[in-house]
DNA sequence: GAACAGATTCCGCTCAGCGGAAGGTGCGAT
DNA sequence: ATCGCACCTTCCGCTGAGCGGAATCTGTTC
């Protein structure tokens, strides 16, 4: 509930403006809830849902409502995002389950969040935060830190800019993040602590493209109850050491720049 | 390699014949590659792919190449398809993985295709064809005749019309799946031995939702030499009932209209 | 350095898209 | 039944966003 490009110049930007009314909390939405959170007249949503119906971009519920369809979903998985990471990732990040038992999640830079772009999770592994689709702040989870200390100055800034507060523990002093930020960075793995969702805290470790860029971040959450961080840090740096040379050798050295 | 809508007559129409250019096989493409592909003239497709490129639909590679940008995917995962279907079908699949050990698959019925919702598979299992977002065709594969079998009179014409070839086993004789398709509906489960891949052979359950409607396929993919086929049946039909039930519990019980 | 294929910029014409107005539908309160 | 409300749908005349041919630029191959 915070950013909305109002680029609804072209005929794209609206068509993308009803989609975009769309998230994880709206998956199911009547017309005139579509025109309200796209802020187009309803007449012009009404035209253009139809329009994505007629595509398969959208779909009408028996109930009347819309959701997404199953082209977008296709489409979807067409990216290399899923497709290409998920394949290469997922063995690791077993291993990584096997060991730990925690839920493990792969998350990469979203213009100034960490997307989550695949996920495994026990069927004990609470977590209703972090599906792959989710978009976590930069300054309050594990992945999101690793991914801020390797990131840009102008990244830091945006993002020192906007730090929300979650929790009790969450960092909202940009002076403590900087630090914590520069020690992440020297040491190569970053440390959360119920700063996002009390009784979660997480460890994460950067994973390296062409020419050490950092392209994502690999990471775990566990139960408050913190075990051995040592050596859970430990088998983060040696699977994403593997995985990086992998991603490498599979061509996938620029993830990046979703800006 | 078939259809193609050709509908190009609104702005949405163009832009998602840009869209629809790719598939599992071209998820990376030049602009002038997009522009045969679509049928779109050069200039047009060239404008249309950078106000995608805007909308996070579409994102330049390094190489100056396109591909399916993260929009469309975050937007994908909200589909229902994919989030409620796997979040309440994977444990279910994952039981079967554990007796079976072999690829375990839902597919629900899109166009005259199915098309794979989701897929576990462990890595041994070969099987490069039937990933998530595959469409199948019907009229050789478990869970496609599974979906045919109890499809309508008007899709099981459709089918019957265009059965393709892919191996020396494919049944192309329309008269003889038509009797495997009452059988099927009769025994309530349907066989497929190397008629789409050789050394695949399947076998396939319905799911159902309200009022016994036939919303889904599961089914298990195998190497040739086939164990104990009624033993499989059974603990699909059993997992298919369970999962079933839990479908209609979790208001899916209409997935099938996605035509 | 010629020939080619792809990418990009320019620009005037025109029809697709726009959205206000009006009418229809279904529900809950009075 | 009657009203009010919120949602959905159809109609239609105005206009500027979208169109795409032509020209130009870039990089690669022979």
């Amino acid at each position: 509930m915070s950013e909305q490009p109002i680029d609804s110049k072209s005929v794209t930007g609206r068509a993308f403006a009803v989609l975009n009314a769309f998230d994880a909390g709206h998956r199911h939405q009547t017309l005139a809830s579509l025109s309200r959170r796209s802020g187009l007249p309803l007449t012009t949503t009404h035209r253009l849902v139809n329009e994505l119906v007629t595509q398969g971009a959208l779909m009408r519920t028996a109930d009347g409502s819309y959701e997404i369809g199953s082209k977008i979903w296709r489409l979807g998985i067409l990216a290399s995002l899923h497709s290409d990471l998920r394949e290469i990732a997922l063995p690791y990040m077993e291993d990584i389950y096997q060991l730990a038992n925690d839920a493990v999640q792969i998350g990469v830079l979203d213009g100034i969040r960490c997307l989550i772009v695949e996920r495994i999770a026990g069927s004990r592994t609470l977590e209703v935060v972090s599906k792959p689709g989710a978009r976590l702040p930069l300054h309050a989870s594990g992945v999101g830190k690793v991914l801020l200390a390797n990131g840009s100055k102008e990244l830091q800034q945006a993002a020192l800019e906007s730090m929300e507060k979650f929790t009790g523990k969450t960092i909202t002093d940009a002076e403590v993040l900087k630090r914590q930020l520069s020690a992440i960075k020297t040491q190569g793995f970053a440390h959360s602590q119920e700063e996002l969702a009390v009784g979660a805290t997480s460890l994460a470790v950067p994973l390296f493209g062409y020419g050490n860029k950092v392209i994502a971040a690999l990471g775990i959450v566990t139960p408050v109850e913190n075990r051995d961080i040592e050596r859970m840090v430990s088998v983060l740096k040696v699977s994403a050491a593997a995985l990086s040379r992998k991603l490498v050798i599979n061509g996938m050295g620029e993830l990046s720049q979703l800006v």
